[in-house]
DNA sequence: ATCTGTGAAGCACTTCACAGCG
DNA sequence: CGCTGTGAAGTGCTTCACAGAT
């Protein structure tokens, strides 16, 4: 059965608040009280987990322990992920000291920048490599997913390069809407589209604001 | 007429792909080839811009200028927007350093921490005010748009001060599902939610890939 | 009594397909 | 003839509502 991807991306939602409420030493949580933490009605929690099994116990709720290995099991977290970061500018230097990506279990194992400049310099345990070695270093020693930190006009010449050597998914900082052959998962993080957005509602919220006042 | 947020969030990618056009000097542009550039089929260009009014010529397609304009217009991106970041730890400083925010109209004017020792450094000419200030300063100097770059546990405290100081969009870097009243914006940036459903894909992948072989 | 799991209904977004204009 | 703008059809996700388990 095809799972629509919006599940998906729910997933990891539910299981950072289950870690939440272990670390709480909760047991059991029902759909309606995780729903009323996340945002999100207990109907769609108890939908999306049936796509996957039957993980409750009626009148009781959910075992937060086995819901979260549950979850952890189906997302793939059980295990470590390599990933290689390419682009290690100011973004890319902040991306390698962010500490929020090893405690979940990915790790960035290698580090190339086109700029000769930078190559050879160590930065947290890892020297950074020419562009140019990349196809050579990720089939060797592959990895699971790389990461986009350079700028636009190469970024697709980079992610190409990344499928190549049988990266199956990109984490996109750069502001391209990436072309990449079935199958092979992109996600883009870019706040600036993120704040254009919401500009929209700002906008009209403003002349909400002036109604309200009169 | 209420138009589906998924469409908003669509926009500001079109304009980035026009302004790219612009760049390279097109005056014209077909639903199509847009939508070849996005990856989004013609239709739904078409049908969302069709949302706003008529931006297009029949037998011929847009004309770039015009329709970047009508979009900056539609998002209100023909103006500045203040911001106020909220945690200049590691991830703070480099939101702080990060060059992409202003060249579309985004300025931080104010940067806030709870920690003494940081308070009344300075970096890229704006003094780090103490947190306690937070009410005060904004309400004197109000801002548009707050950047939550906090440890979770203390970012909803942060964002409801923020709200009471007339924010009504928010940047949440922290991993957390926040609590806001109805008209007030909120997008996350979660690049660890983001690689963790990614992981399921990669994990089926796997399976088909051993499949494939066989 | 409470809360899950799930068909069915409802709703929202996407795509189709074509009239109409340049 | 090419391409937009748009009702209508199609698709897919969300919510409802209730049988059934504890």
């Amino acid at each position: 059965m095809e799972i629509p991807s919006v599940v998906i991306d729910r997933l990891p939602v539910y299981a950072r608040a289950l870690s939440a409420l272990e670390r709480q030493g909760r047991e059991v949580v029902s759909s309606q009280e995780l729903g009323s933490r996340l945002r999100v009605t207990p109907a769609q929690i108890r939908k999306d987990l049936s796509y996957f099994g039957r993980f409750g116990k009626q009148g009781r709720g959910y075992n937060v322990r086995k819901l979260l290995d549950e979850l952890h099991r189906i997302l793939g977290l059980d295990r470590q992920w390599r990933m290689a970061l390419v682009g290690v500018g100011k973004l890319g230097r902040a991306i390698l000291g962010y500490e929020g990506f090893a405690p979940q279990g990915f790790r960035i194992v290698e580090a190339f920048d086109v700029n000769p400049s930078r190559v050879g310099e160590r930065i947290n345990n890892l020297t950074i490599k020419d562009v140019d070695e990349l196809e050579k270093a990720l089939l060797e020693n592959p990895v699971d997913v790389g990461v986009i930190a350079v700028p636009a006009e190469i970024a697709q010449d980079v992610i190409d390069a990344l499928i190549r050597c049988g990266v199956r998914a990109i984490l996109n900082y750069a502001p391209i809407a990436a072309h990449v052959p079935p199958g092979i998962q992109v996600k883009r993080i870019e706040p600036v589209l993120a704040l254009q957005s919401m500009t929209y509602y700002l906008k009209s919220a403003r002349h909400a604001a002036a109604r309200a006042r009169n």
